[in-house]
DNA sequence: TTCAAGTCTTTTATCGATTAAAGACATGAA
DNA sequence: TTCATGTCTTTAATCGATAAAAGACTTGAA
């Protein structure tokens, strides 16, 4: 088996998602960009959707024959790509705590129990490696350092620093500068989000993440940007792994960007400063309590 | 092809080296241990060694038949791992500007370049774009971001927030910690080097290194030690690249040191900040007038 | 006990091959 | 012009195989 054409089901889920949304496209070339692949794969969407007798096409545009029902879409495993399988396979792993003791384990080993290729493991862990918490040495197997609490006591002090520098220099930012509306929309769909928290509370982490992204982006240094990706990834697995009170945890977050949205609005330096403090340690409280649960959390 | 025996190869001109400085081992485990390697590999360059003639037991010790001479060595390049010489290949290739103007290029084209395979540039390049100076989305090609002045202020920031941060912590260290007396050795050869700087000078990269990798690592938050080998990797090339005003600029840099030390050891804290900084900026001068000259440094 | 050696097993480093997807080029219609 | 298409070439994703090095087990000597 080489190369696997995950993309490919993938586009062809997303194009029935499309026509059944009751919108469709003029073209190979337009159904390429609308789903930012080359006209290749476009192209083999339509051919099999044509010979599926899933749709025909209808003067300029394409239209379904019918609506598509479950089992005309490729199932949701398929359409992952090797990559993101092993993520989600490696990290469920270590918050499960099925490590061994000593923290040492080995590509051959992850690579059988995944189903997935030596290398394919191997360049999703050096991918991983950046956020510290595997490791390994040269000529020898990986370790992993896991989700420790000094690992999260060093990923908060990482990100206060950055973020409170984010926050000076957002303050600074010229009035017409693109950030202000952006963020102006980030304070519209928070107060959204809290109306509705009760039946959306399952948004908050993506909102959250944009919201921290977004900082971190306008503050213009392709290393904070980075760190929040490590940020990003810890708290999207940890929040999956620990459920406990968490209508209650988000709707606190979220009322916590509120207040360092609106003092950065009014540009209230100090406030906002005072307002990501307090997030930041709730943020660092809910993930203390998080680690403590999962298995693989050894000092 | 497979994995290759440079391992082995070094290890063969360490042992040499070993023996001809004077130094002996008494068994393979005892030359296992001071090579930091497996026995099979010890075994493997005294049985070598041997069969060459060139060394032989003497009672409980090993010891040169003669004095080995160069053609007795392995040739250098024949010791470097697969992954250094395509480091050394990439940054060369960087820092002389012989990337395509639109800065894009492709695995392939390197692995035929640099004559290794495919996946040996892949793994490469991702372990390298945690530095942040190429990157690649999926399914494209990589992306030279390079060396550019926002990249020099980005590293810039970064560092000094971190070394800022750190010398807030060390300055809290107790007496007793082991800090101390490896500052103080840091110190001592500090003093010498600006004795000798005017034969010495080709030193001062890596003690530079190692002083600030000192602070860093005292500091005890990972990700502060890990950017610290971002930061070692693109001064140790722009150094190599770059040789103008050499001596004077490290024995500037060195002096600087000194106070920042000198200062931390009296436990000055706002003395130590102040020197901190002043060292930061020079060497933020220095690698810009690096960048300047490197062929890949567009805007 | 501790250390050393030999043998066997497991694991990493490295390669080359294969297929999906992207990208480049040429051509033709609105 | 501009876009859409078809064809051809290049490149990335992914795999499995192989040899070097590490590590585990066993035995024997000081």
């Amino acid at each position: 088996m080489a190369r696997s054409d995950r993309l490919y089901k993938r586009c062809y889920n997303d194009t029935l998602d499309l026509l059944n949304s009751g919108q469709s496209f003029r073209s190979v070339s337009d159904l390429a960009n609308r789903l930012d692949v080359s006209r290749n794969t476009a192209r083999r969407v339509i051919e099999a959707l044509q010979d599926h007798e899933i749709i025909r096409p209808d003067g300029t545009n394409w239209h379904l024959i019918q609506s598509p029902s479950a089992q005309d879409y490729f199932a949701a495993d398929a359409i992952l790509t090797t990559d993101e399988s092993i993520e989600a396979a490696f990290m469920e792993k270590v918050l499960a705590g099925r490590f061994d003791k000593n923290h040492r384990f080995s590509e051959t080993a992850l690579a059988k129990e995944f189903g997935v290729s030596n290398s394919a493991v191997r360049e999703f862990l050096l991918r991983m490696s950046r956020f510290e918490f595997i490791k390994k040495e040269p000529q020898k197997s990986w370790i992993l350092e896991g989700f420790s609490k000094k690992y999260a006591e060093d990923l908060h002090e990482v990100r206060s620093m950055f973020e409170l520098r984010a926050i000076e220099k957002l303050i600074l930012l010229p009035d017409d500068h693109r950030f202000w509306p952006m963020l102006h929309r980030m304070h519209t769909e928070h107060l959204k989000f809290v109306e509705q928290y009760k039946t959306n509370f399952n948004d908050f982490p993506a909102l959250d993440s944009r919201f921290h992204r977004l900082l971190n982006d306008a503050a213009d240094n392709r290393f904070f940007s980075s760190f929040q990706d490590a940020i990003t990834l810890i708290f999207h697995y940890h929040f999956r792994w620990n459920k406990s009170d968490e209508k209650e945890r988000n709707l606190v977050a979220a009322k916590e960007h509120l207040r360092i949205i609106e003092a950065l609005l009014l540009k209230r330096e100090d406030e906002a400063l005072e307002a990501l403090k307090v997030h930041l340690s709730s943020a660092k409280a809910t993930l203390n309590a998080s680690v403590n649960r999962s298995a693989n959390t050894f000092e």
